[in-house]
DNA sequence: TTGCTCCTCACGTCACGTGAGGTGGC
DNA sequence: TTGCTCCTCACGTCACGTGAGGTGGC
C-alpha cells in the first residue's frame, strides 16, 4: 500500500498544492492518515477519489454538490438531476456570453464607422443599440400596412392599361390619401432622433421632419435642445409613460 | 436641470441602488453633488455617464477598464484594444463552457448505458474519457497500416481470379505474416484493460489477450490485481515513464 | 546540516447582495 | 408624526492564489 504526500497527489491529478489542502478543509477529500509530524498521506483510494472530485470540477460542478454527491449511499438519485441542472446553467452561460459577444460586434462596428469616438458617442451608440428592437417594430408595422396599398396601386395601374378599368386606380388614390395621413402620424409619434452635438432624444416638429432631407437611418433636423443642425439618426421613440424630467 | 436621487438613477439604469453606491466607492460614477444631509444627487450628465457604463457592464468589462476608459482623453485609443481583449477572452470562455457541455452529456450518455451507477463507475468512466484521445490515436495507427496490406490482398486475389495470376497473392501472405506480428506487439503494447471489479488498470498476457472474446470497446480477460473474470473495458496504456507505484 | 516540501493562518480576488443600525426628506 | 428612502459599516460569495513564518523529512 503506497502512500501519497499532498505534493505527490496534486501532481497526479494535475492541481496545486493549496487545492489537495482546501479541498481537505472544505471535508470533499479528507487523507485517511495523517503522520507524526501532521504531514497528510492519501491512500490509493484517497488518488482515485480526487481523481474523481477533479473530474466532476472540469465538469463545473460546484464542489459542495461533489460533497454532496459523494457522501450518497446511491449516487445514481442524485447525479442525473446534478448533471442536468448544470447542463442547463452551461448552457445559459454560453448563451448570454454569446449575446455579450454579438453586442461587442456590433459597437466595434458602429465606432469604426462613426469619425470621432468619444464618450458621447459610445452613450449614443449603446442608445440605439438598446433602442433597435422597439425600432424595428415601428418600421415592420410600416412596411406591412404598405402591402395592401401597393397591391391596389399596382393593380389599379395594370388593369387600367391592359383593360382601360379606370375606377380600380381611383379606388387606389381615393384610399391612399387617408392611408397617407394615418401613416404619416403614426410614424411621427413613433420615432425621435438623437442629436449628435448635445446628444438629447428629441421630436422635432411634424412639418419639419415631413419635409427634411433624409437617409434610411438620419434625418437632416434642428435639434429643439440645443439649436444644432444637422442628420440626427433616428430612434423609437420613449413610450409617454416613462418619459419622466 | 433635474437632480436624480441614487434611487431614481438606480431605477432608470435598471440596477439596484447597491450598484450605484459601489459606483461611486469605486471612483467610476462620483455624484456632482451631495445634499446637506449627505444624500447622493446625480445631474443630467451623471445619468449619461452611468448609462454608458451600464453599457459598458453588459458587454463584461471589468470596472476597472470602464474606469480608465472614461478618465482618458482620448477614448479611442484605448477603447478598440479593451473591446478586442474582451472579445477575446469571451470566445475563450464560450470555447471552455462548450467543452464542459460536451463532456457532460458524454458522461450522461456513458451513465445510462451502463447497469450501476456508483462513484467507482464515474472514476472509471472519467478515466476511459480523458484517455480516449489516445486510444483513438492507436487505433488510427492500426487501421492506417491495414491499408496497404488490404489492397495488396484484394488485388492478389483479383489478379488470380481474373488473370490466373497466383503470386501476387502469394507475395501477399508472405508479407502479411510478419505485418500480422508486428502489428498485434504493437497493438498489445499501447492498450490496457479497466477492470469493472477493482476498478485498476491492468495488462494481461499476450496470449490470454490474443485468444480472447471480445467486442469493439471490451475484452473478456481475468484482472491480474483482483483475478475478477470479465469484460474490461479498453483504454491506451500509459507511457512507461509516467509507470509509477 | 542543507534544501525541499509541507504546515497553518490570513488576506486578496470581483461585483455586488444582504442585513444592521441609524437618519434625511416629503 | 409616519413611512419611505438613503446613509455607512461590515460580512458573505466561490475556489482557490499568494505570501508569511514556522517545521517535518530525506
Amino acid at each position: 500500500m503506497s502512500k501519497y504526500t499532498t505534493g505527490e497527489l496534486a501532481k497526479l491529478c494535475g492541481v496545486t498544492v493549496r487545492t489537495v489542502q482546501y479541498y481537505d478543509t472544505r471535508g470533499i477529500l479528507v487523507p485517511t492518515e495523517l503522520s507524526e509530524g501532521g504531514r497528510r498521506l492519501y491512500s490509493e483510494d484517497d488518488l482515485r477519489r480526487m481523481r474523481v472530485i477533479c473530474f466532476l470540477r472540469e465538469l463545473g460542478l460546484p464542489i459542495d454538490s461533489i460533497g454532496k454527491l459523494l457522501a450518497e449511499e446511491d449516487p445514481g438519485s442524485v447525479i442525473t438531476l446534478l448533471l442536468e441542472q448544470q447542463e442547463q446553467a452551461l448552457k445559459e452561460e454560453i448563451d448570454t456570453k454569446t449575446e455579450k459577444l454579438e453586442k461587442l460586434e456590433t459597437l466595434r462596428r458602429e465606432l469604426k464607422s462613426g469619425n470621432e469616438i468619444s464618450v458621447e458617442s459610445i452613450g449614443d451608440i449603446a442608445y440605439t443599440m438598446t433602442n433597435q428592437n422597439k425600432l424595428k417594430k415601428v418600421r415592420l408595422t410600416l412596411a406591412l400596412t404598405a402591402i395592401p396599398v401597393t397591391i391596389l396601386e399596382l393593380a389599379g395601374i395594370l388593369l387600367w392599361i391592359f383593360k382601360g378599368l379606370w375606377w380600380v386606380f381611383a379606388l387606389y388614390v381615393v384610399a391612399a390619401i387617408p392611408w397617407g395621413v394615418v401613416i404619416s402620424r403614426y410614424y411621427y409619434k413613433n420615432v425621435a432622433y438623437l442629436c449628435p452635438q448635445c446628444h438629447t432624444v428629441f421630436k422635432p416638429t411634424f412639418k419639419e421632419m415631413f419635409f427634411a432631407r433624409h437617409t434610411p437611418k438620419t434625418r437632416k433636423l434642428t435639434c429643439t435642445h440645443c439649436g444644432h443642425k444637422g442628420f440626427c439618426v433616428e430612434v423609437a421613440a420613449e413610450d409617454e409613460a416613462s418619459k419622466a424630467e
